[in-house]
RNA sequence: GGUUCGGUAGUUCAGUUGGUUAGAAUACAUGCCUGUCACGCAUGGGGUCGCGGGUUCGAGUCCCGUCCGGACCGCCA
């Protein structure tokens, strides 16, 4: 037998009891008679003693052992002299008997502490010795307590979990396939699932009611600190229901986790807000709603003054940011070279200031005090805020509005990380329209269900169509999504031919679920939603790495493993597939 | 495809206007130390300044290219 207990549960309660522990060597601390390690395992640490007056020889062996050496140790439980109150065995140490080296180690790169010295290139290469650090094993605790959470829950909801396969069918639109040769069909390929959407539509026609499943899912696109190549959702689907029932449910699973994992309860029902009124009072179709500063559009009320900026606007509107009013001259412009980098791209940034000295503003020369306080009064300013406002095109402006206002939440402290305001968004457009390939894209994707009573303009207008689709949004970040699907064969015909499919594509991309819809397609729909982001929120970070046990860099790259990586002629030629690198431009 | 920041000791970083032998902390090694828990003290070893080219009497420092990493825009139904 290896240990007799972990390195995390020995009390005062074991005190005289003769123990045998196991684990890695943390730290240890040589006192010249005496020498103290820490030995660590997943559970926690132990403080081992050794004595040169009870015992020479083992303290001297215990002196020569390093950093992360996995050894084995005899003995008996002590009450301390000294207690450790941060410690969870903080009352007991150790009088070590023997000691048995299981394998020793070499000295790590960087230090396995909380406050590591390694840089994030280094922990991923080494991610096995990044994962025995404390802060990072306990995200990934965090991960599989919300997934046995989720399926808690979901199975009270009697959710059956099905798996779904993970070679199938490359469909167009959306993003990019990762896709896979498949050696025994000569040049064609399999692609892996971006979400396993028409095998949970599948599964509905086929009358499992309720599913779900806790799965990968892959897309080829670049990446950010929120998005990975391959990432894991919460994917969920139902039938006989209307969105309300969608929404009743899944609020009901975001409130079990916030209370079994955080300790939080909302009391009132989520927030509900249509995409329209995200776009036009947040810039975004998921606001963070843990601060006001809502946008305001001021077009009508500030054109005719003579200022040529306004009066050629298509669109003007800003935000108040309370509190801000004394921003010096300097925080201003800082701010405004802020806005117009290539990233957001706004021309330049019109401020007002209702400071303690009155009001101050860039465009005194166009507008009277009484007439900036008529402004300031559309955004209900008072002494001691900043308005600043955007002009341009509208789409556009909202959107850098969007960004200046979760820059000032920022900058203003009001992103508070302990604080969680869940929203739904509803009522999309089910259409995008590309003005670059003159063509229709679905907003959601081609199974989404237009609203009954738009139904006419499926037929007549498109772009007036909105969709019975919805976002659940917290904080900012989009935590799932999801839609009443199309269950209907003609209504699903007439969504193809609308996205520019000829009856021959939409056959040969989606005539299998195109036929299963003939078959008896109870009416359903479902959402789905991102595992790594929810456990980064639940974990307070912002990067969903450290919520994967072995994620990729930046440049979709797995710096342990290295790869991807080339694979051998054999390989290739067994797999039919030849390689041409494009040859670099210079 | 683009914008931007970074790459100097095992590690995290500093390095002035281009100028003597490139520093600190930490880690590591050695010695001292009997109640430490980030132990302490002393000593020591440790550098292809990412790589290639250029400017210059002289480059860690300036310029060009390139590779690697981070953040972002595009993209992500």
């Amino acid at each position: 037998m290896y240990r007799t207990h972990t390195c995390g549960e020995l009390t005062i309660n074991n005190v005289n009891q003769i123990v045998t522990l196991a684990g890695w060597v943390q730290r240890s601390r040589d006192l010249g008679g005496m020498t103290f390690i820490d030995l660590r395992d997943r559970y926690g640490l132990t403080q081992l003693v050794f004595n040169m007056e009870t015992n020479a020889p083992l303290c001297e062996e215990a002196r020569k052992l390093g950093r992360e050496f996995v050894v084995q140790v005899n003995g008996k439980v002590a009450e301390r002299y000294n207690k450790n109150p941060n410690l969870l065995t903080g009352d007991i140490e150790i009088l070590v008997d023997t000691i048995k080296i299981l394998n020793p180690a070499v000295t790590p790169p960087f230090t396995i502490e909380d406050e590591s010295d390694g840089g994030d290139e280094l922990r991923m290469k080494y991610r096995y010795l990044d994962l025995r650090r404390k802060i990072v094993r306990q995200n990934l605790e965090l991960r599989h307590r919300m997934a046995q959470e989720t399926r808690k829950y979901l199975d009270s909801q009697r959710f059956l979990e099905v798996e779904t396969p993970v070679l199938m069918k490359s469909t167009p639109e959306g993003a990019r396939d990762f896709v896979v040769p498949s050696r025994m069909n000569p040049g064609t390929f399999y692609a892996l699932p971006q979400s396993p959407q028409q095998f949970k539509q599948i599964l509905m026609v086929a009358g499992f009611d309720r599913y779900f499943q806790i799965v990968k899912c892959f897309r080829d696109e670049d990446l950010r600190a929120d998005r990975q190549p391959e990432f894991t959702q919460i994917d969920c689907e139902m039938s006989f229901v209307e969105q309300e029932d969608i929404l009743d449910t899944f609020e009901g699973m975001i409130r079990h986790l916030f209370k079994t994992i955080r300790g939080v309860e909302f009391g009132e029902p989520f927030q509900r807000m249509s995409f329209t009124e995200a776009m036009e009072s947040y810039g975004n179709d998921k606001p963070d709603l843990r601060f006001g500063m809502k946008i305001h559009e001021i077009t009508d009320k500030v054109k005719g003054k003579g200022f040529s900026i306004f009066d050629q606007a298509p669109y003007i509107g800003g935000i108040c940011a309370e509190g801000a009013g004394e921003y010096s001259r300097k925080q201003i412009d800082e701010l405004t070279e802020w806005i117009k980098r290539p990233q957001i791209g706004a021309k330049g940034l019109i401020y007002i200031k209702f400071g303690s000295d009155g009001v101050k503003s860039s465009i005194d020369k166009f507008f009277t005090p009484n007439e900036l306080k008529a402004i300031g009064e559309t955004f209900g300013a008072k002494t001691g805020d900043l308005i600043f406002i955007l002009v341009g095109d509208k789409k556009k402006t909202l959107g850098q509005l969007s960004e200046l206002r979760l820059e000032m939440g920022s900058r203003l402290g009001l992103k508070d990380k302990n604080k969680f305001v869940p929203l739904w968004v509803i009522d999309f457009p089910l259409f995008e329209y590309s003005e670059e390939d003159k063509r229709f894209y679905a907003m959601h994707h081609p199974f989404t269900s237009p609203k009954p009573e738009d139904i006419e303009y499926f037929y007549s207008d498109p772009s007036k169509v909105r969709a019975n689709a919805y976002d659940c949004v917290m904080n900012g970040v989009e935590l799932g999504g999801g839609s009443i699907r199309i269950h209907d064969q003609k209504l699903q015909a007439r969504m193809f031919e609308i996205l520019g499919f000829t009856k021959e594509q939409a056959e040969y991309q989606f005539g299998f679920i195109m036929n299963a819809f003939t078959y008896g397609a109870p009416p359903h729909g479902g959402i789905a939603f991102g595992f790594d982001r929810l456990t980064s929120m639940f974990a307070g970070l912002d990067s969903i790495r450290d919520t994967i046990a072995f994620p990729k860099n930046n440049a979709g790259r797995d710096v342990m493993t290295d790869s991807p990586s080339v694979i051998s002629d054999e390989q290739l030629k067994e797999l039919n597939i030849r390689v041409e690198l494009p040859k670099k431009s210079i």
